[in-house]
DNA sequence: CGACCAATTGAGATGGATCAAGAGCAGTGG
DNA sequence: CCACTGCTCTTGATCCATCTCAATTGGTCG
């Protein structure tokens, strides 16, 4: 944060500086409740690290241990990593989501970003020896873990008992739901992720990926424009192909 | 617990009375703290609810609300329904397991017992009411949590982009960690589900899942008797073969 | 022993993978 | 502004792992 410029001046990089404060507070914000000591919230500070990812860049992190991240602002994928040459996708996380970076177990995970991202990372073990004996933290690290159990479960679902087609229509409903926006005639969503990465996500190919856009197109289901736009036209016409059961009913 | 005998008796059954403290005991032992004060141990149990499921019995519970499943003995599958006759087993868990079974969302689910299970259950939210403010049982809650998240992931990897075998592989080897005994010249497995829970579970067909222990076995890797008993000889080989790192290594 | 359901085995069908072009989109540099 | 480059995405043709359907065998329990 302070480093000399050319006309060897020393200078404070306040940039740097308030970002770097912008984005514990961030996750203060969200996940640290207003009641929380001063000492305790230092520590935690003090535990923190902040990353800002680019585009493609995957978080360095120790595999002996799990890790907490906090994704304050863009997307990232969380992938398992099968062999060389085979990926899954585990999870899409958008600015706001907190989730477990898992220790290196039977397979490999990491963390990628989508996008440019900044995120903050913390220790799982020491984090939780500080902030182990508060209730509102834990209800907090609670609650989020449940969603994000209950996202894998419907994952798991899709994965093992739908079609190409369920599985694409399934993704556009829950990304809609997630990080889409009200736009003229449907739901606009802009994808962050590539083509690979939806494939690596619902256990698919690219190709068959593309296959299923273009069959929804031809239908008049959805419109696209470039390569992340996404324009939702029919939302109950998708429902009744994603093999939700409210759609059977 | 009252009831009338032929000759026409009052006798207290006490061994129902004494099998439901039983069951909620066990409940408190491993997911209570000693600690708890007596007034939120009773509160906890008033809202306890004991229940013997027969084996192929789901457990009947308001699809409004999550709930929380103690599983005191016995063994059960989380079963979402995709529709009629698709069925993903998104889980197996033991004596000794907590679980969420979720409120109906996209897709409803249930608890079924694979072979006669004792459960206690309480209501997701009610409990939290009660026991909010302890860190020691929410944490108790979060590890519980984590792990089922991490089982899932794994589950998710399998589905999305391992090969028959491969999935038959690791499931084997998941179920020798969890329900597997040292026996003579390898473990030795008692499967409590059938071939189509197995099938359900790995997103494919008890032809499949047929097939490939067919293959294990005439590779002399594992040996079966009867339905249920599978012993594995190679858990070496089986490793290699269920496309985890360490094999690869 | 006999009935019934679970598991196995075989033969054929198929959804999605794989392989192979081609088209469309950015970024770069003239 | 356009050509060039290296992508990602799309489309088509073929292949294959697994599903489906069907018949048989085997385990379990009355």
């Amino acid at each position: 944060m302070i480093c000399i410029n050319a006309a060897g001046v020393r200078i404070v990089d306040t940039f740097a500086m308030l970002s770097c404060i912008d984005t514990f507070d961030k996750f203060a914000l969200r996940v640290l409740p207003a009641s929380l000591p001063e000492d305790m919230r230092c520590a935690v500070r003090a535990l923190s690290r902040k990353t800002v990812l680019a585009a493609g860049k995957q978080l360095e992190c120790g595999q002996k241990n799990a890790t907490l991240v906090y994704v304050c602002g863009g997307a990232t994928k969380l992938v398992a990593h099968a062999s060389e040459h085979r990926e899954q996708v585990v999870a899409f996380h958008f600015a706001g989501d907190l989730l477990t970076l898992p220790a290196c177990g039977p397979h490999s995970y990491s963390l990628e970003a989508l996008v440019e991202s900044e995120l903050l990372t913390l220790e799982y073990e020491p984090f939780l020896e500080i902030t182990g004996e508060r209730a509102d933290i834990l209800g907090q690290l609670l609650e989020r873990t449940t969603i994000s159990l209950q996202r894998s479960r419907e994952k798991t679902l899709a994965l093992g008992r739908k079609s190409a087609i369920e599985r694409v229509c399934s993704f556009l409903l829950m990304m809609a739901e997630r990080i889409g926006k009200p736009g003229c005639g449907g739901v606009e969503l802009d994808l962050p992720m590539s083509r690979r990465d939806i494939a690596d996500s619902l256990g698919l190919t690219i190709e068959t990926i593309s296959r299923q856009f273009t069959h929804l197109r031809e239908q008049g289901l959805i419109t696209t424009r470039g390569r992340s736009a996404v324009l939702l036209l029919r939302m109950d016409e998708l429902e009744k192909r994603s093999g939700h059961l409210s759609a059977a009913a």
